[in-house]
DNA sequence: TTTTGAGTTGTTCGA
DNA sequence: GTCGAACAACTCAAA
């Protein structure tokens, strides 16, 4: 029995019309069911450039999400303006009972929430927001002092303990696409989807880069990375070899379910899935992380390191930046990002590292570039990343995370295969001194006609110094507290 | 309440 | 080149 007669199902980070919470929720509750995406200006009005391959890509999987609503019957209500007061103003003018929208974390996200639902609430109509994008969000996983975790393996050990106590796959369990007795899909009443640039935005270079959107290209990744799995644990760390699960984008963007790919990790088992898995489990963490610790979008997660001296340094951080570090892993990395919005994850670790403990510059400044360029980009996991490479969130060691950008050089791209990739202008160097240019004997540098600080610059920093000043900036910081 | 064990992904140093 | 220990000692979470 459907408890509304017509209800308003709003997308948002959700772009799929399968194992969907709140698409499962509204259909169970009213007879008929409007679906709605705001291209929302309080959003897009704060990006940094009119060519973003995150517009594009919601935009191409909006289009995919509208086809398949009208295949069922319905169709996607397309619109641009503020979502705050567009969503309120068409629940009332299509005369809906409930507004349905799954839950999101994001401090912003959470204050335009609440303010919908008040206005909402003034005109009585109910705002649902279910759980979708995480397997176990805000207090589903606490200690036994019933607190939320803030160390990451006593987390993965409840939320695995928890999955296993229900049966392994009782919360991984998809929604049906139809309830049974529930309502259907109805068609909005205006139909189309604004272009590209009726939303102010050019085309950018997503379909070269080979980036899907869309269930179909979600489908395409998933069902590609599935064939590999087991290999996630030995070739993640390489950036040269297709070893992570390029699926970063589409868990973004809800293209595809967390609880289809956590069903199947949990399935399959070993070493790879289990690995895979941890991966999921931390994306649970900084979901959760950021709902009960909002302060961290701005602040260090351990006050005490709100107090730490970054280096404001303009020149540091453009030559970060632009890949020009002297440091070819650092470099080709960031080329990596400004060609195609997506970085190795072992390399946004490396550079997230040189930034703060080579550079001295503050992760807030990396974190906000980071923002501007990653497809993928999620508040709460790259805050959580970028806090974790800094020191200054969870687990904070200094002395274990200052990474020598050589060494990992050397570690994780051995051949030298991602640097020649992204910055051929090294290509003729021979493995041996491509880790570090600098130490390329000048006579070698002019037979190979790469001379340092010409043809690639120089190491902007001496890491092993860098190393002691960001020790020291730490101990600056811990050793004052001890004397308290 | 007190105690105990442990902390994603490392680096450096010296043998 | 390889290996183990030291790094510094705090905080968290469970027993």
């Amino acid at each position: 029995m459907t408890a509304y007669d017509a209800a308003l199902v709003w997308f948002r980070r959700d772009l799929r019309d399968h194992d969907h919470a709140a698409l499962y929720r509204a259909l169970q509750q009213a007879r008929r069911v409007f679906c709605v995406f705001v291209f929302d200006t309080d959003i897009l009005d704060l990006l940094p450039s009119r060519t973003d391959r995150r517009v594009e890509f919601i935009h191409g999987s909006v289009r995919e999400l509208d086809a398949a609503l009208r295949a069922r019957g319905g169709g996607l209500l397309v619109l641009h303006g503020r979502a705050e007061a567009e969503i309120p103003r068409l629940a009332r003018e299509l005369g809906v009972q409930a507004v349905f929208a799954n839950r999101d974390y994001e401090p912003a996200a959470k204050v335009r929430d609440a303010r919908v639902a008040a206005r909402l609430g003034e005109a009585g109509i109910a705002f649902v927001s279910p759980k979708d994008q995480v397997v176990f969000d805000g207090d589903e996983v606490l200690t036994q002092a019933g607190r939320p975790y803030t160390v990451f393996t006593p987390y993965r050990n409840a939320w695995l303990k928890k999955l296993a106590a229900a049966g392994g796959d009782f919360y991984l369990r998809p929604y049906p696409d139809q309830p049974a007795g529930g309502g259907a899909l109805v068609p909005p009443p205006v139909a189309g989807l604004p272009e590209l640039a009726e939303l102010g935005f050019t085309p950018t270079n997503l379909q070269e880069l080979g980036i899907r959107p869309g269930m179909s290209g979600a489908r395409a990744a998933w069902t590609e990375f599935q064939g590999r799995m087991d290999r996630y644990k030995a070739l993640r760390d390489f950036p040269a070899v297709k070893g992570v699960s390029y699926l970063s984008v589409h868990l973004r963007f809800g293209t595809l379910s967390i609880r289809e790919l956590a069903a199947t990790a949990w399935r399959q088992g070993g070493e790879g899935a289990e690995t895979w898995l941890s991966e999921l489990v931390w994306r649970d963490f900084y979901f959760m992380l950021l709902d009960h610790f909002p302060h961290v979008e701005r602040a260090c997660f351990k006050p005490e390191f709100d107090a730490l001296a970054w280096d404001d340094w303009p020149e540091g951080l453009a030559a970060w930046q632009q890949g020009r570090t002297g440091y070819p892993l650092v470099d080709a990395a960031m080329a990596q990002l400004n060609q195609t919005g997506y970085m190795h994850n072992r390399l946004r670790m490396v550079v997230a590292s040189f930034l703060t403990k080579d550079l001295g510059i503050s992760w807030q400044a990396g974190e906000r570039y980071f923002a501007g360029q990653l497809n993928d980009f999620d508040l709460a996991a790259n805050n959580g990343g970028w806090q974790w490479a800094a020191s200054t969130g969870c687990d904070a060691q200094p002395w274990f995370r200052i990474f020598n950008p050589v060494t990992q050089s050397e570690k994780f791209d051995p051949q030298g295969r991602f640097i020649r990739r992204y910055l051929p202008q090294l290509a003729a160097l021979p493995d041996k001194y491509l880790h570090a240019p600098w130490t390329l004997p000048p006579l070698l540098q002019r037979e190979l006609g790469v001379v340092i600080g010409q043809d690639y610059p120089a190491p902007i920093v001496d890491h092993a110094k860098a190393r002691e000043r960001t020790l020291a900036r730490f101990e600056a910081v811990l050793g004052g507290l001890k004397r308290v």
